[in-house]
DNA sequence: GCAAAAATCAGGGTTTTCCCTGATTGAAAT
DNA sequence: ATTTCAATCAGGGAAAACCCTGATTTTTGC
């Protein structure tokens, strides 16, 4: 049986992309929606087998739409279709019950195996980015489920992430907070190996992102 | 004659529906680029009729390379391709070049006019766009040529800057220019001292507001 | 054509980041 | 009570960034 699937993405040249891509595959597209509260509403009412979500949507974005679709339409899968390659992120959507997660930098052929997988019922993770859930042996480090791997970063964290997005020196932001260099520098490298971001112009960005701080 | 267009964008499952997309219409996509450096290439050695070029690209954006697409391969058209509505990006945009301007959230309609009439001599605008270039009266505001861009730095220095910002070491974007990591990093200190920014958080931070990269 | 600016690189120096291992203390969670 | 985690710091080494001076070659503007 052919499979059914629902595309949502603001972009609509995306979306035909898509649309024009697996029909060639043979895959029925049965539903197009252009933010997370269409998702939704086409999951309910059309049931299909696979629904492909754009992370960053206006109205509804599409971490809340997966929760709210596979908690409705618990035989519909999620997979997410992102930008974002931060471990942040991809945890969020794991945790909100997508069963694969590809970057839009992956090739066509990645999504369409993505698709089959997640119809088997199995899980897709971009083969970039399943490396960051590996253990040096080739192990999953956790579950897909229980990640509580979502890092949080600490207090004293955010305030060194604050700082340094904002062009201090380790050495003026030890100053400031009334410690050694070394212990900043420890939260710099902490703060780098949780966010899997290993620039000042990374932490920047995220800083912004995350509002620390703003533009 | 069939139109020979060059897709440039940064994700591959874009490139691809695009070129399904196009290639529908009876478009010959001859090639395909995944940042501004690989466009100026296909450019300059197929002479494509139109160049679909998305501005957000790592290590050349496409700003850049429709400037130096249109200086070294002049009957070669570009289009921008974009997420943003921003006036700010949509002068710089025009202003290296551009005849087109469109946005991804448009139709895929839309964005086969605009290759039709770019391919004719004309230029193209989404039509949302539009409106903030004409007055009341329904006049121009501008003429689409002379808008004042206060270019304080230089090409290559904007292209360090790009690189800089997305987190590349002075090696690597050494490695990717060709040039010495000395003229790099004469680069990066020229940029520092014309805007007065002085550290890496600082410059991505004016890189992001520039539009020379995207968050 | 000429002067200014841009782009290229050398040499040599200081400072900072980055990375490792390892350790102590105290608080919070189980 | 035990383990886990946050926060603190040391030592030491490699790499990278940062800063200066100065010089050559192209490009570009007038």
């Amino acid at each position: 049986m052919r499979t059914r699937v629902v595309i949502a993405d603001d972009h609509a040249i995306m979306r035909e992309g898509l649309k024009s891509l697996l029909e060639k595959k043979g895959v029925d597209v049965i539903g197009i929606a252009k933010n997370g509260r269409e998702a939704i509403e086409l999951a309910i009412s059309a049931h299909p087998d696979v629904v492909m979500m754009d992370i960053s949507m206006p109205d509804l974005n599409g971490m809340e739409a997966t929760a709210t679709i596979r908690q409705k339409v618990p035989d519909t899968k999620v997979i997410a279709l992102s930008m974002h390659s931060s471990k942040h992120i991809i945890d969020k959507m794991f945790t909100s019950g997508a069963s694969g997660y590809i970057l839009k930098e992956s090739a066509f052929e990645e999504l369409y195996d993505a698709i089959k997988e997640v119809n088997k019922g199995n899980f897709y993770l971009t083969p970039s980015i399943a490396r960051m859930y590996v253990d040096y042996d080739g192990n999953m480090v956790k579950a897909l489920g229980d990640l509580p791997v979502s890092k949080e970063i600490s207090k004293k964290e955010r305030e060194v992430l604050q700082m340094v997005a904002e062009g201090e020196k380790t050495r003026d932001i030890a100053e400031k907070m009334s410690v050694s260099i070394k212990t900043v520098e420890s939260h710099r490298r902490n703060i780098m190996k949780k966010l899997c971001i290993f620039s000042i112009a990374g932490l920047t960005k995220f800083a912004i992102k995350e509002g620390i701080i703003s533009l």
